[in-house]
DNA sequence: AAGAAGTCCTGGGCGC
DNA sequence: TGCGCCCAGGACTTCT
């Protein structure tokens, strides 16, 4: 489940490899990848287009091209984008071969076809769906103590379905919050709104510590992440408490729990979060 | 209007 | 060995 730290790998791993690069060719096996525009535009719109820069802006990986169009991938669960050396057949779920001037090729595989990709005008971002109401990116200078403590105290769900909300912060996925309110001791059914002034400290510093290891660490390769050079990364070996039901809690050692909670699997120690 | 539930997808794991 | 069932979850839509 690629989530910030899996993302800006991705993206870290691509940039040197594409920047500077023209898309030569855009072979669609599936067109229902296509979020927009139709699929004939999409293609045809990014034909010919150099690679400027990439970015990234919570889960969405963002590719600037020359003609201020920006090719923004969402890989869902599944997603992968991975760049090879060119002749490569491609795997099994392949939905979309990019192929760049230097022979190389960025290949988009998804075996359930929940990923998108879109091309926008780049002075229509803003106003993208996708990205138009998402929350702020958490290791950045706009998300301070002062946001978080701000939106908790005016929100009546459990934390743990908050932190999953793109609205309210840019980036956790299911992995990310459920080591966040691990690292922060907060138990995840608390109501949002009920945290107090300390453990509004910690999930701040929990948030941004779960994220920052998980990008150290090259992401996590719990089922199919994989960079964009195909290599998986390490941050499942340093997980708290993702997965591990059953298995006893690294701090306490009693044993992991699993609970059903906004028909996600959340993860927590019942001891250490209270 | 906030919050919860349903939907899309396929492979892997499990019980029988 | 194989069949059927359940589970994994991000974002969008629909509902209450």
């Amino acid at each position: 489940m690629p989530e910030l730290p899996e993302v800006e790998t991705i993206k870290r791993s691509l940039e040197s490899r594409i920047t500077g690069l023209t898309l030569n060719e855009v072979i669609l096996i599936n067109p229902q990848i296509v979020r927009s525009p139709s699929a004939g535009d999409f293609s045809g719109g990014l034909s010919g287009q150099k690679v400027k820069s990439i970015g990234r802006r919570g889960k969405y990986l963002l590719i600037h091209l020359s003609g201020e169009l920006i090719l923004a991938i969402h890989l869902r669960m599944t997603g992968r984008l991975v760049y090879t050396g060119g002749g490569t057949p491609p795997a099994k779920h392949t939905h979309a071969i990019l192929r760049l001037s230097n022979g190389s090729e960025l290949h988009y595989t998804d075996v359930r076809k929940f990923g998108r990709l879109a091309l926008i005008s780049s002075d229509r971002l803003e106003d993208w769906p996708g990205l138009k109401n998402l929350g702020p990116e958490p290791l950045d200078q706009g998300f301070t103590r002062d946001y978080l403590k701000k939106e908790l105290k005016r929100r009546r769900t459990r934390i743990k379905s908050l932190l999953l909300d793109q609205t309210f912060i840019a980036g956790l996925g299911n992995i990310y919050a459920d080591e966040a309110l691990h690292r922060a001791r907060i138990n995840p059914e608390k109501t949002a709104s009920s945290l107090t002034p300390r453990e509004v400290a910690r999930l701040y510093q929990g948030i941004r510590e779960a994220l920052a290891e998980g990008i150290a660490n090259r992401g996590t390769s719990f089922r199919d992440y994989v960079d964009g050079l195909g290599e998986a990364g390490s941050n499942q070996q340093s997980l708290q408490v993702y997965g591990r039901q059953g298995k006893p809690c690294l701090c306490c050692g009693l044993p992991v729990e699993r609970v059903r909670l906004g028909g996600r699997s959340t993860y927590f120690c019942p001891k250490c979060q209270r």
